[in-house]
DNA sequence: AATATCACTTGCTAATTGCAAGCGATAATC
DNA sequence: GATTATCGCTTGCAATTAGCAAGTGATATT
């Protein structure tokens, strides 16, 4: 596929509610689950993705990655040792994510039997500082990049 | 309309990471909008849903609603004034989503031209007091019904 | 030159969503 | 007390979306 144009490109929105407005660009099965992985585990390629995960389909991750550059959540860069590879990088509109994803993970730490117990120990003890560290490693990607 | 069994109830995870929980109970375009309405704007009646909504189906709604109560998120009462209506309110483990709700908002309105400045600006002024008026809020009608 | 890897795309099927209409129970009206 | 209205759904069906398997083209490795 890949159209240029036409495609409804899912811009308009149902209605201007901010929360709204998340849930249309976030409210699926695997958005913020890729999120995740590039924000907490550096995940950076599609195959990464691939392997790793609740097991997503390929088509889907396409799908779901284009979005979120659509959305300017993520953006996609060449990688320069191979020219095979993309590089997925969080721009900073998705790590201003990293609150929401705290929040869900702490909501259902709290709530269900989940597993990664030292992760939900880490954002417990400290929040702040939890997403101070995330953010600063962030930081230092992008000025590695020269940004 | 509330199986007795069957139906294999969606309880099976796919990982046992936190986020992936959070995501597979209100990963959609629907569920965290029915809950904010339950939240911020009173609303207890399938009618209300139906009439202020971005335009939910009638079996979508009535099949979110199922999977909220499942989740243990909301929880639906007969209305004592009318026999025809049922009551949906926010359980506990539903309004610990304030915190994620409100980091919903807030991400959306710092990136995207959102509406509802007014509930935006009394998010930014004071998160925390904003978070303990809502819970006071439902602490109340808790107590009203006797819980 | 042959083979492998990477990031997809394509084709097909199954599941989910959305719209319109209908339905049973209760409530209000005549 | 019979009729009509309202409420909270369910059903049927078309359209969209998700998911699996296989394939493709560009680069990289051997």
């Amino acid at each position: 596929m890949t159209k240029k144009s036409g495609k409804k490109s899912g811009l308009e929105r149902r209605s201007g509610c901010p929360l709204n407005a998340s849930v249309e660009m976030l409210g699926d099965r695997w958005s913020l689950l890729i999120i995740r992985d590039m924000m907490l585990r550096g995940f950076r390629s599609y195959k990464e993705f691939m392997e790793c995960y609740e097991g997503i389909a390929t088509n889907i991750l396409a799908d779901r990655l284009r979005k979120l550059i659509e959305y300017g959540i993520i953006a996609a860069e060449p990688d320069p040792q191979d020219g095979r590879k993309v590089n997925y990088v969080l721009t900073r509109k998705g790590m201003d994510l990293a609150p929401v994803l705290t929040e869900m993970v702490l909501w259902a730490a709290g709530h269900e039997e989940t597993g990664n117990q030292q992760l939900v120990q880490l954002m417990r003890a400290d929040k702040t500082k939890f997403l101070a560290d995330i953010r600063a490693r962030w930081e230092r990607t992008q000025a590695a990049a020269g940004k």
